[in-house]
RNA sequence: GGGCAAUUAGCUCAGUUGGUUAGAGCACUUCCUUCACACGGAAGGGGUCAGAGGUUCGAAUCCUCUAUUGCCCACCA
């Protein structure tokens, strides 16, 4: 067997292993590896599988499935991707651990705005846009890009250590992506849920796309509400005259001869179609009907009146521009207004704004301002703050246009999914988020699908030039009066290409010319990587799949969409638990991004301290939103080279044991020490809870759990304990025959535990603890999984059985086959053993305390004795003579009933035992007694508390019994220590 | 304008269904390079759990209000 080094190297451990791992294929689901007929029954649209609700999968659930979140094709690994990956790595190698049949699907999303913004970046370099290259070569660069550059992030996602089935790893834009696509338009197209039309979306200049109402996010800014006058039209009109700027009519919204409309984009002014009142405004009710100027224009416009108009806002009349207001949109709709777009697709006024053509939006909003003002028709500029639509993807201001795109109608979907949540269907960890995602279903809007961009699906919809051209399309953006909705004659929507128009038999079809949201493939991805719209054999045995794990960003976009779209698809929901972990944010608080230069680099954090210690850090801190600076991967880096440490010693101290078992079975209690039964308890007790934590998404409760366990319990107090039993030189001479059976079974024990605490730490850190571990099954069995990456079949050891099983040292070729080391029934829980090791804590605290305080050099041995206000700890504490000595580094102990204080001692005071040393010389007396005086206040102040809850009447009659115990007992222990401090203080 | 979080030691945060003389990590003080580990060991100081009410035998924990911060949603031009 060989040793650890003295330092871990986590680079050589995490490559050798994890390309052992994947090359043996031990990230596939085990069914892969057995036949048909031994598979376990999938639970395929099983009826009978009711709410798997809060307690996680149940036990019988013998599958456990993930799908990735697939990070952008464009992507770099930032800390956002570590949190997440981590934390499904974690509850996938425990799954896996489990034994269960274990599946986490990887894979890549295409992202059609990022990616192609990427590639028209990189062919900008050569003064290239893509309408230059045209479509078909433009694809081309796209994905000639994609295969030089697009795997980087899977290739990041290894470094983290994630245990990916990376044999089914898929992208949004493949061959069967494609096709799930295709089906899902169509089938909702058949169903009557798509349909397109011309409304008011969201369009971005820069990047010349709709948006959907997710992707423009609104953002508060600091702008203007300008006040502009109309003039009003005198009747009957003899054309347009100048107003005289008299304006003395008092009311600020309405002058002699004009009113005063406010707004926030005065370049759409160039659109309007009418102003706005509302009908009982008893201001403006004389204005109904009547008609104004529209200034710069010279356009008479109507005065309408409309409830949706707010007297309190502004002058309490509004500007009505249909074409560039969705509220404007529905009010042209509902008085049958003309609509007028003054803008090209790229943000400048078009032909249809007059002088203005040309310019930029924004530099027409200047200008119009300045001409407004020239006219004396500009009132004041009032500075407002508003929530301003941007591109999420390059944050250029939205702007509210109207065109033609495709929709998803999204009510029926959304009312599927609200009934599976009442049927407890969907559960959301932390529970909030439950009201989040009801509330957003709740108030559900269409979905605009279609984008105008080039790399994406193709919407599976063709047009038939012939058949078109009996309708006039373009009739309708001019023509409020006909259905926004399109009648959808002359176009074909198919899952294949169509050969010839349906109706007209033409072979004159064009494939509409835009691209499906990226979103539109995402929301399949739970059943489209698994072979969807194909009845495959994954898809029979992995759908649904166990539990989405995310950030809360996308609940909306991604989140719900598949729980509709896995409900519309196949039935049934696409994963039961919804597990939204914390953002990730630097330690300002801002969103960590690079162009802030506030990101830490997770590739950076790993080629430092190694991806276990960042897996750790992270998943600590993970309790909330994750606030990161680079001190704090400090934590997970000093665990992890404590375990090393604590690993190097035991396979140090464990070189001559000839039968290392992990068989539970080979224990018998009565023959154990105490120290064993105790870290054998404790041991127990430690993975139970981190069993029910990690089942309940309290990751990071349960990796604290774990790092005071192995660092507290195992490393400070067991392996100390230990050491006096296993270094031989420390053996008592009259007793060699029981030292040596002492020896070899603490060994046992220290390999016993130590190697089911690797098994538990896998999860979290599966490299150190895989590297650790073959040197304990080299211990065991003479032979390690060497790490040839071969190309062989991969074979796999029998899982060693649970906990508690008969184990026969048949170890699989990996820790990730070991088994989890919870799953039998309580071995070696005792109370006994805890008592007892609790005492002998006490007592050695005590002793160091004292040493402490007053300074006593570690050299110097000191004598103390234990005075025993209980029988029982007399016995406890004399047993330990040796590990109190060695532990207190003591020359000598005495444990008494009683005792006659001789000279200078002092003592530290616990309730069934007082420690003394003597401290003849260094004794400030008056220090001391003022110590033991401010003890006494305490306890005493102590008593009265506790008095005064135990003698209240009510308390006794309505706490449970063992609070009533546990409060007397407190009281008991109190009362012990202030007998001990004052019999102290009066022998000074 | 609505909703949701957070507010606990100098800093960063834990605190399960109310029962603790309120915990951890970092930082700090003292001691220690003893043969697993100085990315370590031992000991120690430090908090009226944001504020005010309330429920309860008992509240950091439940309720109400207030303050501060952050996030999400929202068509008020």
């Amino acid at each position: 067997m060989t040793d650890l080094d003295k330092q871990y190297n986590s680079a050589q451990v995490e490559t050798k292993w994890y390309s052992l791992w994947e090359s043996r294929g031990y990230f596939r689901p085990a069914s892969d590896f057995v036949t048909q007929s031994t598979v376990p029954s999938p639970q395929f649209l099983d009826k009978t599988q009711k709410k798997s609700g809060d307690r996680g999968p149940s036990p019988r659930d013998s599958r456990y499935v993930i799908v990735i979140p697939p990070p952008n094709v464009t992507g770099m690994l930032h800390m956002g991707h570590a949190l997440n990956n981590v934390i499904q790595d974690i509850l996938v190698r425990w799954n896996r651990m489990k034994g269960r049949d274990t599946l986490w699907v990887p894979g890549v999303d295409h992202a059609g705005i990022a990616t192609q913004n990427v590639v028209e970046k990189k062919i900008a370099k050569e003064k290239k846009t893509r309408w230059d290259l045209g479509r078909e070569k433009f694809l081309e660069e796209v994905w000639k890009w994609k295969h030089e550059h697009g795997s980087t992030i899977t290739r990041q996602l290894r470094r983290l250590g994630a245990s990916c089935d990376w044999t089914r790893e898929r992208f949004t834009m493949d061959d069967g992506l494609s096709k799930a696509v295709r089906e899902a338009f169509v089938t909702l197209y058949e169903r009557g849920l798509i349909y397109r039309g011309n409304y008011i979306i969201n369009w971005c200049p820069r990047c010349q796309t709709a948006l959907s109402d997710e992707e423009a996010a609104h953002k508060d800014v600091q702008g203007g509400l300008y006040h502009i006058k109309y003039p009003i039209v005198k009747s009957p009109s003899p054309g347009f005259q100048p107003p005289s700027s008299s304006g003395r009519g008092g009311r600020e919204g309405v002058g002699i001869d004009h009113i005063v409309v406010a707004t926030t984009r005065p370049e759409t002014m160039l659109g309007d179609t009418a102003v706005a009142v509302h009908p009982n405004d008893p201001r403006y009710k004389h204005l109904i009907g009547k008609k104004v100027v529209l200034p710069l224009m010279n356009r008479e416009i109507p005065v309408i009146a409309d409830e949706f108009v707010d007297p309190e806002f502004g002058t309490g009349i509004v500007k009505v521009t249909p074409a560039h207001d969705p509220n404007d949109f529905a009010m042209g709709r509902r008085h049958k207004l003309e609509q007028i777009n003054v803008m090209t697709p790229d943000g400048k006024i078009n032909e249809r704004g007059g002088v203005y053509k040309g310019m930029d939006r924004f530099e027409a909003r200047k200008k119009i301002l300045q001409d407004l003002e020239e006219q004396g028709l500009f009132v004041r500029r009032d500075s407002h703050l508003h929530a301003v639509g941007h591109c999420y993807r390059c944050d250029t201001v939205v702007e509210p246009y109207l065109s033609k795109q495709w929709f998803v109608k999204m009510q029926p979907l959304a009312e599927k999914a609200l009934k599976a949540h009442e049927q407890g269907k969907t559960v959301f960890f932390p529970d909030r988020w439950t009201k989040v995602y009801l509330n957003w279903l709740r108030g559900i809007r269409d979905w605009c699908i279609s984008r105008q961009i080039w790399w994406g699906h193709p919407i599976p919809a063709w047009h038939c030039r012939a058949c078109a051209e009996s309708t006039d399309h373009r009739s309708h953006a001019m023509d409020p009066g006909l259905s926004t909705v399109d009648t959808m004659k002359g176009i074909i929507v198919a899952r294949e290409t169509p050969k010839e128009c349906p109706h007209c038999q033409s072979k004159d079809l064009v494939q509409d010319p835009d691209v499906l949201d990226t979103w539109f493939s995402s929301w399949l991805w739970p059943f489209s990587t698994l072979g969807w719209p194909d009845k495959t054999g994954d898809l029979k045995k992995f759908y649904p799949t166990s539990d989405l794990v995310t950030a809360p960003e996308i609940i909306f976009f991604w989140v719900a969409r598949m729980i509709m779209a896995g409900l519309e698809f196949l039935g049934e929901v696409p994963f039961h638990r919804i597990y939204i972990h914390g953002t990730v944010r630097a330690a300002s608080g801002l969103k960590m991004s690079k162009s802030l230069g506030n990101s830490i680099d997770p590739l950076e954090v790993i080629e430092a301290i190694g991806a276990d210690a960042l897996r750790y850090s992270l998943v600590m801190l993970s309790a909330q939103d994750v606030y990161l600076s680079r001190e704090k991967f400090e934590v997970g880096r000093n665990f992890t080279t404590k375990v090393w440490n604590a690993c190097r010693f035991v396979l140090m101290q464990i070189q001559d044991l000839e039968s290392a078992s992990t068989d539970a079975g080979q224990f018998k209690r009565l023959e154990l020490s105490l120290p064993n039964r105790w870290i054998l308890s404790r041991f127990e007790e430690k993975a139970a809870g981190v069993e029910r934590l990690l089942s309940q998404f309290g990751l990071a409760q349960a990796a604290a759990e774990l790092y005071h366990f192995v660092w507290d319990d195992f490393c400070d107090w067991y392996i100390e304990l230990a050491k006096p039993m296993v270094q031989s030189g420390d053996v008592p001479p009259q007793s060699v025959g029981g030292q040596a059976a002492l020896k070899l079974q603490t060994q046992k024990v220290l390999f016993f535990v130590c190697e089911r605490i690797l098994r538990l730490l896998h999860p979290f850190m599966p490299f150190m603890t895989e590297e650790i571990w073959q040197r304990f099954k080299e211990k065991a069995t003479g032979r390690m999984s060497l790490p040839h990456v071969s190309s062989g079949n991969p074979g796999r050891g029998s899982p060693i059985k649970a906990f508690g099983d008969d184990e026969k040292n048949e170890w699989p070729e990996s820790i990730m086959f070991a088994g989890w080391p919870h799953d039998g029934p309580k071995h070696f829980y005792d109370a006994e053993a805890q008592k007892a090791i609790g005492l002998l804590q006490d007592a050695v605290s005590g002793i160091r305390d004292l040493r402490a305080r007053f300074q006593i050099a570690p050299t110097d041995k000191l004598k103390a004795v234990i005075v025993c206000k209980e029988k029982g700890a007399r016995e406890v504490l004399t047993a330990f003579e040796r590990e109190v000595k060695t532990l207190g580094r003591l020359a000598e102990l005495q444990c008494v009933r009683t005792f006659e204080k001789k000279g200078a001692m002092v003592a530290n005071a616990f309730p069934s035992f007082d420690v003394f040393i003597s401290v003849e010389g260094i004794l400030d007396l008056e220090k001391e007694k003022k110590r033991l005086g401010k003890k006494i206040r305490e306890t005493e102040a102590w008593i009265k508390s506790i008095r005064k809850k135990v003698e209240n009447p009510s308390f006794a009659e309505k706490a449970p019994k063992e609070i009533l115990e546990k409060e007397k007992e407190k009281l008991e222990d109190a009362q012990k220590l202030l007998l001990s401090y004052k019999t102290q203080l009066t022998s000074f």
